[in-house]
DNA sequence: CTGTTAGCGCATTCAT
DNA sequence: ATGAATGCGCTAACAG
């Protein structure tokens, strides 16, 4: 209610003046900024985030796209965002982007970045328009997971974990290894699944095994997903020994019907995931782990450095880690 | 960039008129309207909420506090939210409040009234003073789990989730039940779990069974929480037949830890959770099941209606049903 | 170190 | 049906 000359007028100050010692800004006594403070949190006075987002520019807010709300890696992403952006003063503003084929709502560039003083996109597909009025709009975005050209990300080695869950399993000696990943609806513009695909084919190949495409599955992210396919591949005349699962969750949605149809794991067959899920444990899960909620941290902390720097020139592109955790759901083919 | 001035001029009539049309007020000839919505997308025109929530005072964004950002049960609450909030042209901005003893930033009630026209606390324990605080900005507040006295709320009644889960085990011929739930370090204000344990004593005790402290077990709500409470009770001298746990997330703590301890579920030992969790029927888990998103869209839409007519005199309650899902973790005690 | 002046971009009376 | 003037609450450039 208070605004900011009222705060003025009961300390007996200009209303710049207590605009300058609320922000911390030199060229105020610390007696009088003293004074100031301690009537503004008396009086309840705290400065409308709209008002001075008008002279300023900036809304001290920053937006994420997520495809999902309520999926576990993205959640463990925006927890890490939300932290350092917290930290350091701005909002969060959710956005559910859906992805290109289910999208609730196009996301207009123009409104985000009047609203946001940055945008982290999660795992979003822009269209060409979209990424262009991005740019265009001249905020700064970095995504999380697969890149769009010409902006900041943060990522794994997606080629690179399709390898590494296909070489375990390939050390251990099975030659005959299905993938399942890739939504069917959403072949476009989600790079993650065609990734780690082209990294299981790269590994087969390496060791001398051509990738039979009738153990290659489209399998939407989510533990439906990874059921449904398993139920098609079990369809198949010939059967593999093992699994390379694009997300831990299509892997759970594998081990559930798996044990449901009584093949079992990892005695006839043995399966691995990617994400290291929160819940993968306990289904003794092996998997190729990822620093989720790192990343989220890792992208907040660029997209900070990209809006006080303004954008560099070249786009930065952070790869962090990944790290197979060896658990029960593997082992050599009988 | 371009301002409502550039468009107003582009088109050749004046600022006010563009306000008019552009949000579809009446006052201006279809022709007219037309014109400007047209020159509008060309132009790539869209008002600044920033500049706009001056003269309205409102800000189009709704405030959403979760103790947790990664936890099944709230994201599922948000999603459900922001489905309804965004389907009106609102945004959501997401503060993580944290529980009142690990509290990463303290909710300003006066910032948060300043940023969002509306605010969801989910199971979020509000200081007495930030609830006057937020009654005092007279910012509409709804609330989803335990209602906050004199706001507006959408739950379910936990203590006949607690008889639920009991009655369940009692029919099926249990005596000897132990009860999971309640953060130790937050038992001030987080009241979901204390009544859930209440319906629990309340159904042994119509049963005509005396609840035994020792078997009554605080718990994290986590599966971290559900294994460490296991193996607690599991050095008691004696041991039940059955563990209600206050969610499903410790129940499957305590599937874990009993498979890793040798303990047959369900044939030595019968569970039931709360919360019907979407990775929930993948261990057959038995659970008294809430319609979690449900609820998120029914407190965003109690909490836009309170928006929109003012604080009615009476704070609105709503309580939505919940149904025993019966799978594979409970049959009748050995 | 502090006060004055002038907008920021839009919505809203009140005229016309 | 439309335009002109005024103000929302704050910051910024310039004085003093």
């Amino acid at each position: 209610m208070s605004g900011i000359v009222d705060l003025a007028a009961h300390v007996g100050v200009s209303p710049a003046t207590v605009s300058r010692a609320l922000r911390g800004l030199p060229g105020v006594s610390d007696n009088t900024r003293e004074r100031i403070r301690l009537a503004a949190d008396q009086l309840g006075y705290v400065a409308s985030p709209s008002a001075s987002s008008l002279p300023t520019g900036k809304t001290k807010a920053i937006g994420v796209l997520v495809p999902w709300i309520s999926r576990w890696f993205f959640n463990a992403v925006v927890e890490g965002a939300q932290e350092v952006v917290a930290h350091h003063g701005y909002d969060l503003v959710l956005y559910a982007a859906g992805t290109s084929t289910s999208r609730p709502r196009t996301i207009d560039a123009r409104v985000l970045s009047k609203r946001v003083d940055g945008v982290l996109a999660l795992s979003v597909n822009l269209s060409h328009s979209e990424a262009e009025a991005l740019q265009a709009s001249r905020s700064a975005l970095v995504t999380v997971g697969p890149a769009a050209p010409g902006f900041s990300s943060v990522s794994v080695d997606d080629v690179r974990v399709g390898i590494m869950a296909t070489q375990h399993l390939l050390t251990l000696g099975h030659r005959r290894i299905a993938f399942f990943g890739g939504d069917p609806y959403d072949m476009f513009g989600f790079p993650v699944a065609p990734d780690r695909q082209a990294g299981y084919e790269k590994a087969l190949r390496a060791a001398g095994i051509e990738p039979r495409a009738n153990w290659i599955l489209p399998a939407e992210f989510s533990v439906f997903g990874g059921e449904s396919a398993f139920v098609q591949l079990w369809q198949e005349a010939e059967h593999p020994t093992a699994i390379v699962a694009a997300s831990d969750e299509i892997a759970m949605g594998i081990l559930h019907m798996a044990r449901a149809m009584g093949v079992s794991v990892p005695g006839e067959l043995s399966v691995v995931g990617v994400d290291d899920h929160d819940l993968s444990y306990l289904f003794g899960l092996t998997t190729v782990a990822q620093p989720v909620r790192h990343q989220g941290e890792l992208a907040a902390e660029l997209l900070l450095k990209l809006m006080k720097c303004g954008p560099s020139r070249e786009p930065e592109t952070i790869q962090v880690a990944t790290v197979l955790i060896d658990r029960a759901t593997t082992a050599p083919p009988s």
